[in-house]
DNA sequence: CGCTTATGTTAGCCGCGGCTAACCAAACGC
DNA sequence: GCGTTTGGTTAGCCGCGGCTAACATAAGCG
């Protein structure tokens, strides 16, 4: 399923404040980034019809298998380049700015040659 | 002047066209980002009124110094970006691409740390 | 019971940035 | 000199992803 920069900030958001409660519905997510209630309505109406979130009874959001996995993937990379832009001296806050965007942009191959550096780089000590 | 992805592409699509050519027009620019004519001449046309592009009798471009600034300094992010990719293991076709998206999405200040932690990153040969 | 508050949805607008179809004008070639 | 080719514009469509206004429930409370 193709899902582009915003389904997939849905997503990681989604999966993010599940890890600190134990109860997430839309107007939380919105809350979190910003967003009018239509406007997560409608993107959740869409994840959901590429089964990617479910909602329960309660209003209660949770991400399917496959929406996980996107969302962990995301979730990865954030803190990943986060972590990198810091150690090379950029602020806090940028970092998880840029991070945040760059996120969706980068390949399979260039996340992974990163992760590998990162190593290297610690090991190395310079 | 708030220019986005779609017209920092434009800019920098003139500005590299420039440098094997002597003379850039509308068609070029779409031929090279594989857009319709159409698409280009209303880019054109915004980037025209925010003054940083120009457009003499023969349909020749040229960037304004703004317009210029801007597509210098994309050009730049992208050229030290690939080159980064690159170094660390990525093959030239996903760094080129990656980078392309990368490019627009970067605060001054990661950029300046990416470009410093790479001299660093040489001198120590590690 | 009835009012308020909280949550979610529906309808419809807007800017962005692609697209095609159609047209216009200048240059080129027979 | 006239048809074709080349380059550009105008009009208008579409999907994306924000937004507000308005409405529908459902829960909490005096």
């Amino acid at each position: 399923m193709n899902v582009r920069e915003s389904g997939e900030m849905y997503l990681e958001t989604i999966y993010v404040l599940s890890q600190s409660s134990s109860a997430v519905r839309a107007i939380d997510v919105g809350a979190q980034m910003g967003f009018s209630k239509p406007s997560v309505s409608r993107a959740l109406g869409v994840l959901k019809t590429k089964g990617l979130v479910t909602v329960n009874g309660q209003g209660y959001l949770a991400l399917t298998e496959q929406g996980e996995k996107i969302a962990r993937t995301i979730y990865e990379r954030h803190q990943l380049l986060s972590r990198l832009l810091v150690n090379i001296g950029v602020d806090e806050k940028t970092a998880a700015e840029d991070a945040c965007r760059i996120e969706h942009y980068i390949s399979e191959a260039t996340f992974e040659a990163i992760k590998k550096h990162v190593k290297e780089y610690g090991k190395k000590d310079c």
